[in-house]
DNA sequence: CATGAATGAGAATTCATTCAT
DNA sequence: AATGAATGAATTCTCATTCAT
């Protein structure tokens, strides 16, 4: 069945306030983005925002969702990977680069989002809405890390943890390559993640092992 | 000589405003604390906090600095520990992991104060007020790392990504940790962050091979 | 082409909270009038203000100079009245004198505004913004004197201080009509202000010295 | 008898504040002096003028009594000069001008006063209390002028409004020295107010009295 | 008496949200 | 459906006044 003219017309300005909010907030902050800032950058007036998200708080929580929703599709790619363990990390962190790469400007709203500003009432569901989706993916990421340990190719450790750990590891690197002016290839980056991650910074210290 | 009267309830006032900051941005998170709740939180008028902060603006800022310094003399003590980096490293994690445990509503306060929300004005303020500390704590465990490198006791990596990579690994689960109900002892964590950083969740494949 | 109804209507609300704020003004004197008070008295909200005003400086500014160009207008209608000095004198009290009897209200305002009070930031903008006004008035008024010195009609006397003398003098007989409750009529004013200032309040002693 | 040691004391911190004050109000303008820096100034603390006066207002208000009553003893003197009334209107321009020549600042605490600003409880009690003060000054000059017209020194004309004339007319002239840098001596304005006062800024017509 | 820290009412300004057109 | 003018609650900051020391 076919989309009526209407549904296209009210996806298509759904899109762009999204699109919009996500550049504004980008820029701005969390705080600073104001809905007449949002309805300019969407080319909307402010009134018709209403008409699609019933408050500020719903378009915020409905964009992240809808951004945060294409990461999650490529690292399902990525997650689907068959090979070693090692194949499968390197293909999530890449997917993680990359997307953080082409989408610069979501990542400050991603950030902005992981630890929310407002009002109390704002709060708590910014809470029920934006942390699941964060939680999502470490859940996803514990769970290949699970795998591979009854597979014995990493360590019996909390994968929670581990997950977390890698997680906000690389974000923190994505963030240290927004901010300079000629970061290294990606590949780069994402061999450093991967070699730390996996097999640690230590050098085996030679003489034990002669001894 | 000692201080006088006036010095002491000065100080004190200083430091209840600040804990008081602390308390309620942690709460509410950076903008949605309001000098009135501030003020009430620390039991003085509104009016009281501008006696010792020029605004709004300062109190945050010395706020934030006076809480820092004290994680910072706690790493700067783990940092001049002497022995192995396996040792300095483990007494860095115990120290950043005991710290935060600690002062969980001052965790929040660092986390908010890490990627600033507010107006384009404040913003630039922050950046140049805020980011120094976390900075500071970033170079300080680069240049240990360094050390470790010319010493051939771990590999040769960019250090200030390791140390980014590190820094936001830990605290992802520190955070993790405070929202717990029954969290593993510290040392456990600290093991856990140390042995992964150090060699790596991966098991060797050497054994298999031989086999 | 005609203007635009959004357009007539913004003129409407500008026109609404200048007159409000001259009203204000003039009933609680420049430092005493609140945005909440002149909104009130314009029949808007506060915040409406800000729609058509930048800020409460801005407001008095424009106020004061929409108010004081109709003076100016009538004015510089008199000052281009031909004929004898005499006559453009009593031409220019004239205007001045209908004007201020007309606009009551307008006359505290501008008092307020010529010896400005507020922070020093405000009274260097004020400055700048208002006295020019007052100025204007007075200089236009020295080139007529001196015209009229030019052709021998006056004495040669520092024009600009004539003026001075004689707008302050005829504004404080303004000032004292307005508080009277039955003012002798306008004319018999002008006439005490030209005949004084044209031909002074001494009797000559001519005739008594010839008898 | 003599005065106790109190009252000495007292005086001399009324005197001490109200001087302040003045040179405060001169300085800032009547809204934005504060009673801090009124204190600061006065070398007291706030809550001392408190000591002596009621409130900001009764402050303010016995100031301007203060120093208007040494302006009143200085009109008195050429208020009772013998002589013609050129010469008395001449006494009692100079000691005008000499007084705000050397009272620079009281002239701006002068001028504030007279077109009050303030919360309307404010304002009437200091139109109850200043105008007096400048009533006084009218009517004194009006009755010289009306003895003048009783002796047939000057026209009959309304005395009041020639008083009002006179003394705003002269204030502008004081204004413009006080903003001038090199104003010219005392004399020549005394002496351009005085004349055009009484005999008018005309050149007498000669073919009239010619013809 | 003198002090000045503390108070809190009150002012300017912002911005999410509504609603008449 | 779309608009954007109007609203007013909420926020920061100031300063006259009080009162414990």
């Amino acid at each position: 069945m076919a989309k009526s003219k209407e549904d296209v017309v009210s996806e298509f300005r759904v899109q762009s306030i999204q699109e919009a909010a996500i550049r504004v907030i980008s820029r701005k902050g969390m705080a600073a983005a104001t809905m007449q800032e949002i309805a300019e950058e969407a080319g909307v007036a402010k009134g018709t925002i209403y008409l699609y998200f019933r408050d500020r708080e719903e378009l915020v929580e409905k964009t992240f969702e809808t951004a945060i929703g294409e990461l999650h599709k490529r690292l399902e790619v990525a997650f689907d990977t068959d090979g070693t363990f090692e194949e499968r990390l390197r293909a999530i962190i890449t997917a993680q680069l990359g997307f953080f790469n082409e989408n610069r400007e979501f990542f400050r709203l991603y950030h902005s989002l992981r630890m929310p500003e407002g009002t109390s009432a704002q709060q708590r569901r910014q809470k029920r809405n934006c942390q699941p989706q964060f939680q999502t993916r470490v859940d996803r990421l514990a769970k290949i890390l699970q795998q591979a340990m009854d597979a014995s190719e990493v360590r019996r450790l909390d994968p929670k943890r581990l997950a977390l750990f890698l997680i906000e590891g690389s974000t923190a690197i994505v963030l240290e390559r927004l901010s300079e002016d000629a970061p290294p290839p990606e590949s780069e980056d994402v061999e450093l993640i991967v070699s730390t991650f996996l097999g640690g910074i230590a050098i085996p210290k030679l003489k034990r092992s002669s001894h």
